[in-house]
RNA sequence: GGGCGGUUAGCUCAGUCGGCUAGAGCGCCACGUUGACAUCGUGGAGGUCACAGGUUCAAGUCCUGUACCGCCCA
């Protein structure tokens, strides 16, 4: 991707120093008593034998069923099965139900006690009462509990506690049993009882045949709902009690939202603030250890002889507390966000505080990443750093969209057409450059962007464009050393090279602003902009008057001014662009003269910084009539079918811009195929009759097209003009007959004004050469 | 349920102090000059800026609401 990194820093977190920085780093919030183990509700992934953290889980859409069962209360009639489980008649003789709906019925295995809400009239009869829990002959108590909704399914709710967060806080409200029935592989573990040893969706199936055996299926209903998937392999994940280890992230959450509240440390685009807050202020504690065979064990050792636990930064050989050798270290190792979390100052040395790059690059300015890695790696990052260094690991965090398909869609590598979007293969058909600048400037920052081949064809088109006008510059520079533009006195400069020059450095500074407020995009299309539209399409064409000059008429000087301007545009716009296209900016500038630039690689010349002495708002507006001119002569030819290579003669009534159109005859004429030497420019002159007219402001351009000139089309051309003026010049007095001229600011008022006066001129321009048509 | 983003030309998208006739690329129509480039040039057609209110001298832009699409969190 060409991305210009210091590879001398490149750290991997199981590196040794960085492996000891997860070590000390724990061990730091281990004493801060910030680390804690207990049982708890967490995710496990039956596949990876593993918990999970809360944003590893992926919730995807299910259409499943939702199974009505019904369990036997005992009471006077009925004391208990009085024969198997899965005879069919296990129920026999019970008079009293209750019903209820679940979406997993393995887990009845596990329950231990149905839940109903108090002011529910369906079922308050049964509070208190014992049901018998089918298959393993339980008996469990029926529990009021407000947080059971009525409205779902029958009302009453069974009670899982070691396979359900909500079941597991009414179990803690109800002092319940927790009965864990899965192994770690997600099957049914010896409380399963007849079950044990199945798979979870075999034992489903299994106990759900067994339910319509002892006709204790109600029915079965089509159910829509969501269910967790492992990030990493897309297996149902389980709830599951178990012991693990987690960070307290009350207190680390609150330094984080403080930080970005008081401008420690801020976040681009504004808006993901308030993600960040919302997540931040309903954080959950940190599960954070795996039960994988890979990664940072936990430096947690407990000693057999005493019972004591510690943390240690090196490896004990015996117990801290009692001496003892029979010691073991916790098997468990650290989610991998642990370590990463700690990337912005483990890279440069932490825990040495004294490192020369963590005095020198932290906190480092920019963080950059997909706005989808906020809560992974930025928020554990900031909350690491502000509890291990002190303060925010960087002053803004730039986040950025995710690229999508045509249709919109995520791209993931399980997609079948997911070798499209690889980016060495979009490389390899448009070219890194084409590559980089698409990315940089088809969206607005935070926003997603649908990939689409058509702008990265624009964006190689685009790199194809420059490397020909380069080559055009460098084919025609003479054997000597080109001139500088310091060898060149201002007074030298034809108004096209004192446009392009003001051009260049108000872009410059343009792109300064841009970049200084994360508007990459925009950036990047500026320069676009310029370097197609102004140098290719207008400098480089208004050059060549000069460059293809015959040497003989003594253009000499004119040809090494236009030469060097063409350089340096060319020059200073290669250092502007290098960011977003790096390759073939640098073929570029290492081909220019070397007394052109600065340094021995563009990739580490300086930044351009604009020069407003060279910015010429006088050049610019001249120019801009004269690129005006240009267009309306070319409209007209084309309008008259003007065959692309005649040379047609002009005359030019100048009016106040006389001197000037008169000084840039030779470039009208190229740009707009005239015969140079019938281009007449005077002051003002009378109408030249068959002849078609172009009105620029107060110049009128005459092109006697003799035969070719419909008059009655050219009156309806021109009628359809004055028209079109007519219409914006009412809109505009009227607009400066109201409120406007007083309310609105004195500087639009002006240009207002200004607009006014032009249009009324050309206005009248236009209305005289209908005039002169009728006559 | 809470929050965020999007809706601008046939398609994909810009439009960050509210202020010239709302822009670009691609596509479309016409033409194409020996002299950098057909991965190109010149000219042209094409938009009631989702809808409804409001603020303002002035709204694609600010405010309120609605619809549809997408995403995040619970």
């Amino acid at each position: 991707m060409g991305i210009s990194c210091d590879w001398h820093r490149e750290r991997f977190t199981l590196d040794e120093e960085l492996s000891h920085a997860v070590r000390v780093a724990f061990h730091t919030l281990y004493e801060r008593d910030l680390i804690y183990r207990g049982p708890y509700m967490v995710n496990w992934c039956p596949r990876c034998e593993s918990a999970i953290s809360d944003l590893e889980v992926v919730p995807h859409e299910h259409d499943s069923h939702l199974w009505v069962i019904r369990y036997p209360i005992l009471n006077d009639d009925w004391d208990g099965p009085k024969h198997a489980w899965s005879s069919g008649k296990w129920a026999e003789g019970a008079t009293d139900f209750i019903e209820m709906a679940t979406t997993r019925p393995e887990t009845i295995l596990g329950d231990t006690a149905v839940a109903i809400h108090p002011d529910d009239e369906r079922w308050n009869r049964l509070a208190g009462r014992q049901v018998m829990l089918p298959a393993m002959n339980r008996p469990i108590p029926v529990v009021t509990d407000g947080a059971v909704k009525p409205q779902f399914g029958t009302g009453a709710v069974k009670v899982t506690p070691a396979h359900d967060p909500n079941d597991y806080e009414i179990g803690m409200r109800h002092n319940l049993a927790q009965i864990n029935v899965l192994t770690g592989t997600g099957t049914m573990n010896a409380e399963a009882g007849p079950y044990e040893g199945l798979d979870r969706y075999a034992c489903r199936k299994a106990i759900v045949a067994d339910f319509e055996k002892e006709g204790l299926l109600v029915r079965i209903e089509d159910y829509h709902h969501t269910v967790g998937h492992c990030q990493r392999c897309d297996t149902v994940v389980e709830p599951l009690i178990s012991t693990q280890w987690f960070v307290r992230t009350k207190t680390l959450a609150e330094k984080a939202i403080r930080a970005v509240k008081s401008g420690e440390m801020r976040i681009v685009p504004e808006r993901f603030e308030k993600v960040y807050f919302n997540w931040m202020e309903n954080i959950r504690d940190w599960c954070i250890s795996r039960q994988l065979w890979w990664g940072h064990r936990i430096p947690v050792w407990t000693c057999d002889d005493c019972d004591h636990t510690w943390s240690a930064i090196e490896d004990p050989a015996t117990c801290a507390k009692c001496g003892s050798e029979a010691i073991r270290q916790d098997e468990d190792v650290l989610d991998t966000w642990f370590s990463s979390g700690l990337w912005p100052f483990s890279t440069l040395g932490w825990p040495d505080q004294e490192s020369a790059d963590l005095q020198r690059f932290f906190p480092t300015d920019l963080r950059e990443t997909g706005y989808d890695i906020l809560f992974f790696w930025v928020a554990r990052e900031t909350m690491l750093s502000l509890e291990l260094m002190g303060r925010a690991p960087y002053t803004t965090v730039y986040l950025h969209g995710l690229i999508r398909n045509e249709e919109g869609k995520k791209i993931s590598k399980s997609m079948p057409d997911a070798w499209k979007y690889d980016p060495l293969y979009i490389i390899e058909e448009y070219g890194t450059d084409a590559l980089r600048f698409m990315l940089t400037t088809s969206s607005t920052p935070g926003n997603d962007m649908n990939l689409d081949t058509r702008r990265l064809e624009g964006a190689r088109n685009f790199a194809n464009k420059i490397w020909q006008a380069t080559r055009f510059i460098l084919m025609n520079l003479d054997d000597e050393a080109p001139l500088s533009l310091a060898q060149i006195g201002r007074a030298q400069l034809a108004l096209p090279d004192r446009w392009i020059l003001s051009r260049i450095n108000r872009l410059t500074g343009e792109v300064f602003r841009l970049i200084e407020s994360y508007q990459y995009g925009e950036a990047g299309r500026q320069i676009r902009n310029f370097l197609w539209d102004e140098f290719c399409d207008w400098y480089i064409e208004v050059t060549k008057v000069r460059l293809y000059a015959d040497e003989t008429e003594g253009a000499e000087g004119a040809k090494s001014v236009a030469q060097a301007v063409l350089l340096t545009v060319l020059e200073q716009a290669m250092r502007l662009l290098h960011p977003f296209m790096p390759f073939v900016t640098e073929v570029i500038w290492q081909a220019l003269p070397q007394e052109m630039k600065q340094g021995d690689a563009l990739i580490v010349a300086p930044w351009p910084m604009g020069d407003n002495t060279w910015l010429d708002g006088e050049a610019e507006s001249q120019m801009g009539v004269v690129m005006e001119l240009v267009r309306g002569i070319r409209n007209v030819r084309a309008e008259y079918n003007v065959a692309a290579g005649k040379r047609v003669a002009a005359t030019v009534a100048g009016a106040g811009l006389v001197g000037v159109l008169d000084e840039n005859r030779d470039v009208l004429a190229s740009l707009a195929r005239l015969d140079a030497a019938k281009v007449t420019v005077v002051e003002s002159c009378e109408p030249l009759t068959r002849s078609a007219s172009v009105m620029v402001g107060d110049v009128v351009v005459y092109l006697p097209l003799a035969g070719m000139v419909d008059l009655v089309a050219e009156r309806a051309r021109l009628e359809k003009e004055l028209a079109n003026l007519t219409q914006r010049i009412a809109g505009s007095e009227k607009r400066l007959a109201g409120p406007f001229a007083e309310r609105a600011p004195a500087n639009v008022v002006r240009r207002e004004q200004d607009r006014l006066a032009d249009m009324k001129v050309e206005a009248e321009q236009v209305a005289e050469q209908i005039e002169r048509l009728s006559d």
